[in-house]
DNA sequence: GACCCGTGGAC
DNA sequence: TGTCCAAGGGT
């Protein structure tokens, strides 16, 4: 079947077949269960490069914490952290947790329009058109991955350009239910027009789609040339005290902003080596460099020092090596996560923790840590576990 | 436009 | 095992 030129003629007729096919397939999920604004803002921060599988549970779980925008705005920024522990950059949690605080100060409410949603912290083009279109029936495009990958092989464009894609989503939204509209095309990308193996025999776009009938939709749009990434290497100090450990805060605003982890410093990565291996070129100078970040936290480590296995961890932009050290400390260290403060940076209003220091135990649940941080703290735990039970055998 | 920013699942 | 990438935003 020869697919038919898209032209706006066709628009009407193309926009009933795929909001038919919405209303008979739609995914039942629950931020379609009713269309209130901060519930489906939530949904749309959440969704931001993260799959919908992922999303779910968090979601549920977040709206149980923080039911309304305002239960949000007064929330402990250490709990909003931990809500969002594992779902990855976690600058939206903040943000989001800045948006509800915006939103609390507005004499207006929620915004109502894509241009004010755009304002809030965390909201660019397309969740402000995507909340706008949903939740208040603006009829304003929301170009995801999916809609760019859909657009671009019912044009069969290999290389789509925001504006173009801005202006081909602008004019196909329906005027009538711009919000099913936006999702619908979106779901059809997650599960239709998917990146590999599309299935055009059920699309209900296929009788439009310029690359089915060039047999080209699998290569559109084209593949962007993978970016090598990069290996750093990190010594982490664990230092120990009473079953317990010394994690610090990492700044907001870099690489796991805001979330706790065990003091580190990156050290010089072995030229050639991504095999993970290469710590063993380190040597016994991690110890030393574990105890000089013990020392440049206000510490001085006694007794024996043990090294942990080495944890690999692969971020979006980084692959990460973790050398584990684990330090002692004498009686009287409590004093370094304790006596900090609250002080204000000087420019905004918000309070900076002076001495992001504290201990905590191997089950500890109240602060949000990284996933490769876990790791270690699990390795140090079960490390310390199994030595108990050598020392209770020799007995 | 390029780069930074997490994680887990599919192949 | 390596690779891709998923309902992007900020800088």
């Amino acid at each position: 079947m020869k697919p038919i030129p898209l032209a706006p003629d066709h628009f009407p007729e193309l926009r009933s077949a795929l909001l038919a096919h919405y209303d008979r397939e739609a995914r039942d999920l629950p931020w379609r269960r009713d269309r209130d604004p901060y519930r489906v803002l939530v949904s749309e921060i959440m969704l931001q490069q993260t799959r919908v599988d992922t999303v779910v549970g968090y979601y549920d779980r977040w709206l149980e914490r923080f039911p309304t925008v305002s239960s949000l705005a007064d929330a402990d920024e250490g709990e909003v952290m931990k809500a969002w522990e594992g779902l990855g950059y976690y600058r939206r949690a903040r943000n989001l947790h800045g948006a509800a605080k915006a939103v609390r100060e507005r004499p207006q409410g929620f915004p109502r329009s894509s241009d004010e949603l755009r304002a809030l912290p965390g909201v660019g083009e397309y969740t402000a058109g995507a909340v706008a279109s949903i939740v208040f029936g603006e009829v304003t495009p929301a170009v995801d991955g999916n809609v760019r990958r859909v657009l671009a092989r019912l044009y069969d464009e290999p290389d789509p350009k925001p504006a173009w894609l801005r202006e081909r989503a602008a004019e196909l939204v329906d005027r009538g239910r711009p919000g099913d509209w936006n999702q619908a095309v979106m779901e059809l990308g997650a599960t239709v027009c998917t990146p590999q193996g599309p299935r055009c025999e059920t699309c209900p776009l296929s009788v439009w789609c310029a690359a089915r009938e060039a047999g080209t939709a699998e290569k559109r749009p084209a593949a962007r040339k993978a970016k090598v990434v990069p290996h750093g290497r990190f010594v982490l100090a664990v230092v120990e005290m009473g079953g317990q450990v010394l994690l610090q805060r990492r700044p907001a605003g870099g690489l796991l902003g805001g979330l706790w982890a065990f003091p580190e410093q990156r050290v010089p990565d072995e030229a050639g080596r991504r095999d993970g291996s290469g710590e063993e070129a380190v040597g016994g100078t991690a110890i030393g460099i574990a105890i000089g970040i013990a020392e440049g936290l206000g510490l001085r480590v006694e007794g024996e020092h043990v090294r942990l296995p080495a944890v690999s961890h692969r971020f979006s932009h980084l692959h990460a090596t973790y050398l584990p050290v684990v330090l002692r400390v004498g009686p009287g260290a409590e004093g370094v996560a304790s006596g900090g403060g609250w002080q204000a940076d000087g420019i905004g209003e918000e309070l900076e923790e002076v001495r992001p220091l504290r201990w905590i135990g191997p089950d500890d649940s109240e602060v949000a840590l990284p996933v490769a941080q876990r790791k270690v703290l699990q390795a140090w735990h079960e490390a310390r576990s199994s030595k108990e039970v050598a020392c209770e055998s020799r007995r």
